[in-house]
DNA sequence: GTAAACTTGACTATTTTAGTCGGGTATGAC
DNA sequence: GTCATACCCGACTAAAATAGTCAAGTTTAC
């Protein structure tokens, strides 16, 4: 597991068409306007996704994206799973040059909390988040017509 | 907070200097040898973590680092948050472009993981790391003259 | 038939991380 | 007091990962 913008864009264009779910298929560059992403590039993520199964399109005039699945049975771990390759690389990477059996010192203490991080995320499902207080005031303001970028806490 | 080899490395170090205590300072190269780790590099790291006040150095011949604080009073989160400079970017960086008060639809998300994060690393101290059965079977073998890698666990 | 929208792969740019080099300074041992 | 050991530090380079772009498709509602 790891976490870059390619996660956070992720989670956010799901959580954008969870929320939108009423209005129909929601276009890439609807979601891009709306959280200040650069169109092409979220357009790879969305077909990721859609490669994942967590995603449908609907091509042609009127078409654009909608989740695969209810919101309910779409979990955060899904999808930074989904889009952000190295999922869980629990073991020693590579040259396989921890020898045999012999790993380094602080092997357990990643590996710990690479369990930890995968259950907080696979805690939160798209519905529970679309539901948060926080989330909900935010998903009712009005847009901002040309939004610059989206706003990344880092880890 | 960010994890990379920078913190796996320091973590390493100092688990490795709680561990050796008794024998009085341990040399960059004596640590890079037993960890694999790049000699010139890791002393790039030292140096931060001596001007954080998590190591104390000794010149000269006979010298080398030992901890500045007692194992138990030195948190995976400091060291950590020594190495890796952005530490706690809660905040939207940069250019502040998520406009006063309205941040992106999944600002508290991150900012949640990140508490959880801080609180994993908060939660362990260096001796309560060089306890735990698994480190101390590790720390009892015999070290392979040439050690090739630090086993690395990404996230 | 045409425009809207997804699809795909290759390409480029930027940033971050890892690692190197070389000259400097303090100090214990002889 | 000199010398070898080991810390000190800033500038530099290399490699990898990430973010973003482009262009030529294909499908389909109208």
């Amino acid at each position: 597991m790891k976490l870059t913008t390619r996660g956070r864009y992720a989670v956010t264009a799901l959580l954008d068409l969870a929320l939108h779910q009423q209005q129909g298929p929601t276009t890439v560059s609807q979601l891009a306007v709306r959280h200040g992403i650069s169109p092409a590039y979220l357009e790879r993520l969305t077909g990721v996704m859609r490669a994942k199964g967590l995603l449908k399109s609907i091509r042609g005039p009127k078409g654009g994206y909608v989740l695969a699945r209810p919101a309910e049975e779409i979990t955060l771990a899904d999808i930074i799973e989904a889009v952000d390759e190295r999922i869980d690389t629990t073991r020693c990477k590579g040259k396989a040059n921890c020898q045999a059996g012999t790993m380094c010192l602080t092997h357990h203490l990643w590996d710990e909390l690479n369990n930890e991080i995968f259950h907080f995320f696979q805690g939160i499902t798209l519905s529970a988040l679309a539901l948060k207080p926080q989330v909900m005031a935010l998903a009712k303001r009005k847009i901002p017509s040309l939004q610059v970028r989206t706003c990344t806490t880092s880890l």
